[in-house]
DNA sequence: AATGAATGAGTTTTCATTCAT
DNA sequence: GATGAATGAAAACTCATTCAT
């Protein structure tokens, strides 16, 4: 992937101890990855990925202890390139929703660029249900983070809680799945974001 | 499944001409209703499905042509039953956003009472993704029109799009996974859609 | 095998309700005792199995749960032979000494005919050692019977025990892998089965 | 094993140079003793035994050519050992049958001190017929020897011939099996030899 | 229509052996 | 000599689908 630091990876895959192997180890995640991504747990084929990542069938097994195992590995590996991408799109001081936004905007435009990541977290549902919960509710205890800090600063109402978070990340995940992963270009990154932000701003209703 | 009435089963199901049949049919599509619920598609076998209709294996063929062909009848009458919960719940008039309301506490009502419907729309995603499209998208076309028709009644904003009824939706989604499927009676549908109403009407922002 | 009933098959083998399922299942049993007498249980595989059986791979998984199920079921087969042909042979009244005689020719016989079950039934010390054990115990405990019998007639020492049977059971089946299976005719089954007849009824000290 | 100096090693591993060299090939020799004798030949693997000899898996050829060729040095190592276990205790001079007995009990306390040698060696028949043959074959030579010197020092029959050898083997192995291997406590080294010792000296028939 | 046996392509996984460092 | 990564042939097993009765 090289999408920011291993994650997890220590956890499920078999840590090489040479150069050479560290380097057939990322050849085999980044493989992984695309043919994931391309066709699905279930139709990829670990043939398939050596083939791709120019090793020997064998070599997998020298990594991982199957075709779940690297499954697992990627997908908490995605789960933390997804993070970092929107911690890092939080750098600079601003408003609560202002903060959301700019978190909606790095996630819309990293899912159109890696929709792969899209496709294979939400897979994990099926192939690795653990790991697809535990990023959500990270996730989702994250933006309640946010929310908190913004009703402390006087900035949110200060009654929000879990399933205001939730909800903020369902709007996220389905705006990122119609606007950067079906239809990329149709609808930009910020304008989606600013439609988001306005209804978070004021709601849906007429102005009195 | 028996939770309406079978959708567009003439697409996918061969129909049967006796009543013998039509009982054959049923209790083939009950019993892949649980097993894809339980497993999932790829872990699901035809030969349990049949076990668990008590029809021998070779009848499954007498009515669908394959294991895509019965799981997409049952996305598609699943897709339909979910509609129809939604739709009945809206029988009588109300405000905009009080038919939002409606909705979403009838969906989180029928999420809690089956929840495979959840995992099987879901999964509909990577084994018959037309499907999972189309009924994400008539979803978001459905509420879309709703939020129009409270536009031209002057309840909600005049301004809406698209982008506003899948971030309603995504919302919806989210919160029936996390309060609906995963768990059960930690909140009730009532609350959780109260919650969600309430961020519809006025948004987060802290009252000026 | 075809040389006695179907031991304790329905312990491990699906039985099959129709008369074509009863004929393949044969044919799979008969191609592995030939299969796994002459290349042992590592080196014979299913495939070859299954083309000695005439039938499809998948065939076997039909019948078999796997390459232990089948083997598992051959020894019990055949351990159930070879005490049919011991008993066979014991049908008229003799002597105790005679009875023991009797058996053991009886078994060099078996042996000399059906190399591949004494293989097969000494690999199952590694491969199902809990059907190699039985078999044992089970020889020993029949052959203990008959000296406790002979013991009561007065033919045979009154002291006699488990132990003794053993060491019968150990001399038995090594003269059968000495003379049966390893060289055919260089002696014959009576000339064998004499020596250990006349080392049972005297001893090997020298005449006082 | 440590149980007697290497047999016919030189026929199998490569010899080592140096003092380092020496102890890796022990410590092979020793890992793959437990892992063969606790697994059998074909459930052990060659980088179990390294990882148990605590060498790299490279180190193996080293010294062996192949899995076969480990096994086959331990299969002599072993076979000689037995020997040489019952050759230290025929040191006194004793009567012929007395020799006997005290083979046999020797063999019966080395059995149950290195059941893994049991195992290893029968397995042999499978893995490497050859020395498994040329075990049983030398070791009935050798009993035949002793007998034929007993008659003709006049303590046993002077009409006793290789089957008797074999017979006599074939006791011992099987009470090894059974009182040694099996069974450890049960029944002691002495009464059992004791046990074969009188059937040998005047056989099971009733006192006239 | 129903039944259940037969089929075989396709995949994962193992591991002895080789090789580069 | 030692190390540990790389190799790839070989085999067991699964199961959707077909077919004969």
């Amino acid at each position: 992937m090289g999408m920011g630091k291993p994650a997890h990876e220590a956890e499920t895959a078999k840590q090489p101890r040479t150069d050479r192997g560290r380097r057939t180890l990322r050849k085999l995640l980044d493989a992984a990855a695309i043919e994931f991504g391309e066709k699905g747990f279930h139709e990829a084929s670990i043939s398939a990925i050596t083939a791709r990542a120019g090793t020997a069938l064998g070599s997998f097994y020298t990594y991982f202890d199957s075709k779940d195992a690297i499954f697992q590995a990627l997908v908490r590996d995605m789960s933390e390139a997804v993070k970092v991408a929107a911690r890092d799109a939080l750098d600079e001081p601003a408003s609560a929703l202002e903060r959301e936004r700019m978190a909606l905007t790095a996630f819309l435009r990293f899912a159109a660029e890696h929709k792969e990541v899209y496709r294979i977290i939400d897979e994990a549902e099926f192939v690795d249900p653990e790991s697809y919960r535990r990023h959500y509710e990270t996730t989702g205890a994250r933006i309640l983070d946010r929310l908190r800090e913004g009703g402390r600063a006087g900035e949110l109402r200060g009654d929000l809680e879990e399933a205001h978070a939730w909800a903020i990340m369902g709007m996220n995940v389905f705006l990122g799945l119609r606007y950067a992963v079906w239809n990329g270009g149709e609808r930009s990154a910020d304008e989606v974001a600013a439609i988001a932000h306005d209804l978070l701003a004021r709601g849906i209703a007429a102005d009195r």
